[in-house]
DNA sequence: CATCATAGACTACAATTGTAATCCAGGCAA
DNA sequence: TTGCCTGGATTACAATTGTAGTCTATGATG
């Protein structure tokens, strides 16, 4: 379980990659730009960095490179989520729900959502989908 | 929400404040030192950054400084917990959960845990009580 | 053709973090 | 007394991160 090495920043170049992929780097720059107000030239350092790190994948096309990611989001997000847990909570999700709740942070629309999930889980007790890959790493 | 800006390394000394406080500087160097392989001017390190960044307080006692925390236990990982979740899910802890799931993280255990969480919330109940989490040795 | 904007490679640079080490004052063992 | 150990303050230093800038080759444009 090693984790993922990407940053805050480097997530939001990811999250235009989950939305449509491939990109050239820059139609990455563009989509990133509307709702970052980073200069060009620092999207391209983190597209750069996130093939450093084997997060992206880049490969050549007439006019240019286009990339793609290597994990999607839903893998991405549990592994982050897992690491997250692991080091906070000792790797269980019930303290943290707990926690939620405590804050007053959890809406009745998140109760319901949580109580059907119990649901399915507790019916299905397996997987509610058919994702396997996993990885953790995170900060906060 | 303001983020806690406490970094893993510091709140393993959190987690000794918590355990115990107040402690001396060379109380807390003793307690940390026993599970993690710092050196003692490590901790101290961490220990002031701690008091500079205002989470954990100092007070003059014979003797030298003794220091507890600002934040308890409960509000810290609440604080910690609620960033996260804005950060990756929008706030929302239920996505989470089910990312959890679906990477087979949730134990039998887990799950029943979650369902009297989840029963004990729907009673109207603001706050549950379940606390039990773990102190993470070391970094992933 | 001359120019200019762009992509990609490399470089920059401060703040944060992990992980100490140095320097100094005071108390304690020899 | 003398010299060591401890606690606190200050400093160190590399890696990571956020946020670019420079240099260069190249294709688009006037």
């Amino acid at each position: 379980m090693k984790d993922i090495p990407v940053t805050d920043a480097e997530r939001l170049v990811m999250e235009a990659l989950w939305k449509s992929a491939p990109l050239t780097s820059g139609e990455i720059v563009e989509r990133v730009c509307r709702s970052e107000d980073w200069s060009p030239k620092t999207v391209r350092t983190l597209i750069s960095r996130l093939v450093d790190k084997g997060m992206i994948n880049r490969h050549s096309t007439e006019g240019g490179y286009s990339y793609q990611p290597v994990l999607d989001r839903a893998a991405f997000m549990q592994g982050k989520s897992a690491s997250f847990v692991a080091r906070m909570f000792g790797g269980r999700v019930a303290p943290l729900v707990a926690a939620f709740a405590e804050s007053r942070s959890l809406s009745d629309d998140d109760l319901r959502e949580l109580r059907s999930l119990v649901d399915a889980l507790e019916k299905g007790d397996g997987s509610v989908s058919d994702r396997q890959d996993k990885e953790s790493g995170d900060n906060d």
